[in-house]
Parts: C-alpha cells; structure tokens; sequence
DNA sequence: TAGGACGATGGCAGCGACTGACATAAGGTA
DNA sequence: TACCTTATGTCAGTCGCTGCCATCGTCCTA
C-alpha cells in the first residue's frame, strides 16, 4: 500500500478494534495491528501513546464536551443537577455509535489493563467536572464529591444503555440511575 | 547474599518503596529493586505480577477486611450506613502506617500507571463491597451505586487522612465526608 | 516548472518489562 | 543419609515502546 493514504489514525482504531475484538487485546501484537491498517509500528506509536489509547481516542472530546455543558447550564441548577443536565446530553455525543460502543465495551471487559486506562479516563472526567463546578462558585470538596457522584450515575446509565435491547433514550437513563442513587444515600 | 533468607516478600516491597522514591518509579528497572532485595529479577516476577503490584499488597486484605466488616454490621443500619460503618473501622487496619501511607501516595501521584492501578484496586474494592450489600439483602442497581457512594467517601476521607496536619481520626473524616455527600446529592 | 520546505512515514537499534523452561540449592522429613 | 518440596538462579526469547536518522508526499513559492 502507497504512503500518504488518508486517515492514517482511523485506520490504525478500525485495525485495533477488528483485532481486538478477533483474538483479543494480549494475542494481538501493535506490529499486526499496523500491518493491517498498511502501516507500521512505528508509525502507529505516532499516532497513539500506546498500545490501549487506540481504544480511547474520543476520551478528551467528551470531556470537553461535557465540561461545556456544565459550565452552560442555567445559575440556578444545584451542582448536582448541572452535572446532570450535562450527563444527558451524552445522547447527542453518541450519535449512533451504540453497535460500536457495544463492541468496544466488550473488549475493555474482556482485559483488565483496559479496565484499567477506562478507570484513568473516567477519573479524568471526574477532575474535569469537578473543575467545571469550581467555576461556577462550587466549593471544596463539594465538587469534587458532586463530581464522583455524577461518574457514579453515568456508570450505571452507560452500562444499561448498552446492554437493553430497547431503545430507552439516554436522557432517561441518567435521571433514572440519579434517583436511585438519592434513594441509596438519603436518610431513611 | 546467601539463599534463603527470610522475607523476600517484605524485602522486595522495602527496596521497591526506596527507590521509586528516591528516583521515581519509571527511571527503576525491576532489577535494581531485586539486587537492592539481594534476589535477581526472575524473582521479584515471582512474587509480585508486575512492577506496579509491588506497592499493592495490602488491597486483598483491605478489601477482605471490608466485606467482612459490611457482613457484620447490625441488619437494622441502612445499606449507606453499614458501608459507612465498616469504612469507619479502616483506622484498626492501618494501625501506625501513616508515615508509610503518605510516602506511597506520594510516589503513586508522581505517576499516571500507578494511579490507574491505585483506581483499578479501588473498583475492586467498591465490587466487594457490592457483594457483600447483595448478601444483606439489598438489590440492583442500589448495592453498586451506594458501594460507589461509599468509595468516593473513602477516597475524600483518606486523602484527608493523609493531608492533615493534627490528627483527627479516620471515624470523623468519613461521617464527614458522608454527610458532604448527602448535602450535595439531596435535593434542596 | 524547478526547487525547497515541511510533515508523515519507514527502518533500525536498543532498553526494559515480562515469561517459559530448566537447573540448582535450601529446608524439612522418613 | 536419601528423598522431596520449595524458593531461587540462569538463560533465551517476545513484545511494548523510544530515539535517531533516512526517505517520501505534498504544498508553496519563485
């Protein structure tokens, strides 16, 4: 294959993702994964710092996203429910990537050292949150705690969003898990 | 050194401590840690699975000691407050380890792998306290999401714990952070 | 249109983490 | 003493990852 073919970077994730998904993330080598998108390793560690981003390449877009979407949202929302609004709004990040998400969860499943870097990244999304409340007057640790707490209910969201076979919308899965998640800490 | 002696276990995780303080953890290869132990490198894979897992071994019994404490406490405490209650007894488990808490969480902020395997041993240990709420009774999603809860109050709380100065004890930093948790998740 | 600048890729050597296979020595036991 | 088990040593090898330099497309400009 030439050199110079476009989207390098996307070849190399579509690579990753068949290969992973074929044999696994151990059995498969970054030489093999190269080789499949007509590059080489090299040139795939140009690309990605290591072997597991290639599965994380959307990681700094949401975060951005979804600090956005705290900082927009109205003054007169408590923290939590900010961070709320932000998290429903994921349905809109997630176009119509559910088959592909479906698919990369179950290799992240399948592997603890990308248990691992998905851990790094919703840590990071916490900080990110939790930065975004400071900004609108939240303090310590309030928002470092309203933050975890917003992790906490996007977990389980995500988690069903991939798993039910109907299609109930995002929005309603983050205000579901929410509640329970009152429910679990408020007094009886 | 001869063969043989005692505790290699202990000595690797001694030299290991040592040097990835005095030089940081990606600039030590594995077989500095095993001649400063007197063993060779062979070994040290032996007894820990990788170059991180050496400042790791306490998580097991944490976590065992955390279960158990869950399964004991009165059936009448509400599943927040039996998670809260165990978390409360970590004080017994680390008896006079603060010095050695702080210079490991010093050496683990240094460095994003051994942050993301410190992440990984805590979602351990919020699925073994999840467990250990479905075996009293409490149902899905609840039990995950107030082990989730539980484990944002450890984080908050053992970070204090480590920070401060004057010496309030573990019982007070963690119904603290638990009431911080429920201000800021309850609707106002 | 020739030439040069620049960015993306290839090739290669090398380090270090980690593993499998086999040898060897220490400690306990009959 | 002979034997067995277990901890350790030795060695070779794979693979993730990096630095260095060469090479090739593409684009810009005179």
């Amino acid at each position: 294959m030439a050199r110079w073919h476009p989207n390098a970077r996307g070849r190399l994730e579509q690579a990753a993702l068949e290969l992973y998904s074929e044999r696994g993330f151990e059995q498969t080598t970054v030489a093999e994964i190269a080789s499949r998108a007509g590059l080489t390793e090299r040139t795939f560690f140009r690309h990605f710092a290591d072997k597991r981003e290639v599965l994380f390449g959307g990681a700094r877009a949401l975060q951005e996203f979804l600090a956005k979407k705290v900082a927009e949202a109205p003054d007169s929302l408590a923290p939590i429910d900010a961070v709320a609004t932000a998290l429903e709004a994921v349905e809109f990040f997630f176009p119509e990537r559910r088959e592909y998400s479906r698919q990369r969860q179950s290799i992240i499943s399948a592997n603890a050292e990308l248990q691992e870097r998905d851990l790094m990244k919703l840590a990071s999304l916490s900080v990110a949150l939790a930065e975004a409340l400071r900004n609108r007057g939240v303090g310590d640790p309030a928002a470092g705690l309203t933050a975890e707490a917003g992790i906490a209910v996007f977990k389980v969201a995500y988690e069903r969003w991939i798993d039910e076979t109907n299609q109930r919308d995002f929005r309603q899965l983050v205000r579901t898990a929410l509640d329970e998640l009152r429910a679990v800490i408020t007094h009886q």
